[in-house]
DNA sequence: TTCCTTGCAAAACTTTTGCATTAAA
DNA sequence: TTTAATGCAAAAGTTTTGCAAGGAA
């Protein structure tokens, strides 16, 4: 993607398209990929730019706030995010805690639970843990 | 429950049961319950008794090891423990933040990806987030 | 006595915030 | 020129750790 459809793309969530911005959004989008705000900032770091702790942790909570990146709970200690925004699960090997994305077709639903009255289903996160096979 | 039932419990999950952790337990336990460390040490507090920050967090992260309870990754921000191990799955209200259990039974997979080569489920978690009926 | 647990404080880690500087409209 | 974004450092919130003191085996 060039800086110019990152930039579009910014716009069109009703974002600033910033240097810094599109800095980050390019290594975000650049492939579908979680990454914590710490990996994202190691990662612009090795690209040889300057961009602040700061910026990063604002510009990320920024993009999921417009639905650009998706916020994943999976852990407990520390914030993920999912630049894959489009309805996907995840395989979460807990030993590791390398993340895989499960397709939508690979799972049904035969039965969901209402929502209780007044709420409706924002989204349906699910998380299968994984862990080494025990043969014994 | 009583104290006596509850060191048993501990001690059937290979915990030894002293003062302190029976008084956790005995919270945790009470009913099933979604609770965050300090909502505990809060609790603890009330009741009138000395428990110290540290003990809280390193006696929920023992009974959390032992299968006593579950860890609960809703949040991003900090840690939930649910003191309801058996298999359910939970609504999530974004906006207050609330949990509530959602009983097996109610949800069905009629589909379910094959885990990884060499890998097995460890367990399902399943959050359904909720937020108000937007009538327009 | 020997080992494990507890409390306290300090440290570590993640994330947010205040404010002066810089960039964008 | 006026408003918004950035960087830095400091602050805030959560969790872990070191160590001396206390409790259990």
């Amino acid at each position: 993607m060039t800086t110019t459809e990152i930039a579009r793309r910014l716009e069109a969530h009703g974002i600033l398209p910033t240097a810094q911005r599109v800095r980050i959004a390019s290594v975000l989008l650049a492939m579908p990929q979680h990454l914590s705000a710490e990996q994202l900032l190691a990662q612009l770091k090795d690209g040889g730019g300057r961009v602040s702790k700061a910026t990063v942790y604002n510009t990320l909570n920024l993009f999921a706030s417009r639905g650009l990146i998706r916020p994943l709970s999976v852990d407990g200690t520390r914030a993920w995010f999912d630049s894959n925004v489009e309805a996907h699960y995840h395989f979460h090997d807990v030993e590791s805690g390398a993340l895989t994305d499960v397709a939508v077709p690979e799972v049904e639903f035969s039965r969901l639970p209402p929502p209780p009255e007044g709420m409706e289903v924002a989204g349906i996160d699910l998380v299968i843990r994984l862990r080494k096979t025990t043969r014994d």
